[in-house]
DNA sequence: TACGCTCCCTACCGAGTGGTAGGTCCTATG
DNA sequence: CATAGGACCTACCACTCGGTAGGGAGCGTA
């Protein structure tokens, strides 16, 4: 029960993991932001660990979502890798954090890397694999060729999120407006042209 | 003196701080991975923060000297970002290293991004705009296109530097392997061809 | 010999960490 | 009305954190 005060904790504890970092926030920080004392989290998630964990599955299971979506949102495959990029680099307040804080499991993953087969994120990678690979079937892409290519774009996108604050401080607002504007326009370009014209 | 003593300091230091991150390490494992103890540290360095900003300093200036570099290795603009972007990508353990560690300075920077103006970085990517648009002068881009473009290019080539490791756990490494080659073909590509053919 | 300086040590501090033990209140069910 | 269990509390544990105080060994200089 009170399913309401467990999905407050996640939402609060998202935000300030994604600021922060793991070490860098403590559970009596977190649960003091939703309102509660330490041991009112623990009840809820028994150990930091786990209440990360929640976080990063949640987080995992909404981008399977969307992908999902952008699946079906049409049914020509370059205007589908079009707005699935769209999607993932829309500066939304939520997009921006959880891109973050991904960036920094990636970041932190790294030593527990050997039992990262099952990572979260592969079948969100295979499924970019085989949307990169139907855009032009006729090339016959790689498996390595199109995961080069896709997260070559996964890359800019999710860099960029993440710089937008900082950028912003060093180059001003509206600056960084105008770069928006010019990434999501480049971006469709190098979809299309990297694609279409050949190894 | 005994600069060699701060200098493995700095070395493993940064080492560490890249693995880990700032809260992730205590000063107490970092000198007793040199063979001191922690008030040995603090005799180098007076406090956490002072070492964590000396490793940035140095790790920023080793990276403009590169980029100067690269501005004499060529006389072709184009081929001039070519180099400088395959030297980003070259995935040495140091440079693999230094990547992780100033990602996670862009995701810890937030917080107090708004002294950002004089970040270490804004030299490095004023010298990159100029770059950019070098290569086109006919196209006379903007900084915010230029640095738009410069930008996604930054993204893709430090996001792949960072995910290998958790990419070889997950794909194995002859697959990985195959991808960073590709990686490297495609981005020479997206390098000429974004460029060239107009906006 | 005496002095001062660099390098590095042991001992210690206050604050904060994740986590445990045990209890109180509230509500839903019998 | 009794009881069980969920939600949340205070108090506390053992430990780690960054940082300070102070001292000692080895050195060069006077």
């Amino acid at each position: 029960m009170h399913a309401d005060t467990r999905q407050r904790l996640l939402d609060i504890a998202e935000q300030l993991f994604a600021e922060r970092g793991f070490y860098g926030v403590s559970i009596a920080a977190i649960a003091s932001e939703v309102g509660l004392t330490k041991q009112g989290l623990l009840h809820y998630f028994n150990s930091k660990e786990k209440l990360y964990g929640a976080i990063v599955q949640r987080i995992s299971d909404d981008f399977q979502d969307h992908q999902r979506e952008a699946l079906q949102a049409s049914e020509d495959p370059a205007e589908r890798l079009e707005k699935f990029y769209a999607a993932l680099a829309e500066p939304t307040e939520t997009n921006v954090q959880r891109t973050r804080l991904l960036m920094r499991e990636l970041l932190d993953n790294n030593e527990r890397a050997a039992k990262a087969e099952n990572w979260y994120l592969r079948p969100f990678l295979d499924r970019l694999i085989s949307m990169v690979k139907d855009v032009n079937k006729s090339e016959k892409l790689s498996d390595a060729e199109a995961l080069a290519y896709g997260y070559q774009l996964l890359g800019a996108v999710n860099y960029f999120l993440i710089s937008t604050s900082t950028l912003k401080a060093m180059y001003g607002a509206k600056f960084i407006e105008a770069i928006s504007t010019d990434f999501i326009k480049n971006l469709n370009r190098l979809i299309n042209q990297g694609l279409n014209s050949g190894t």
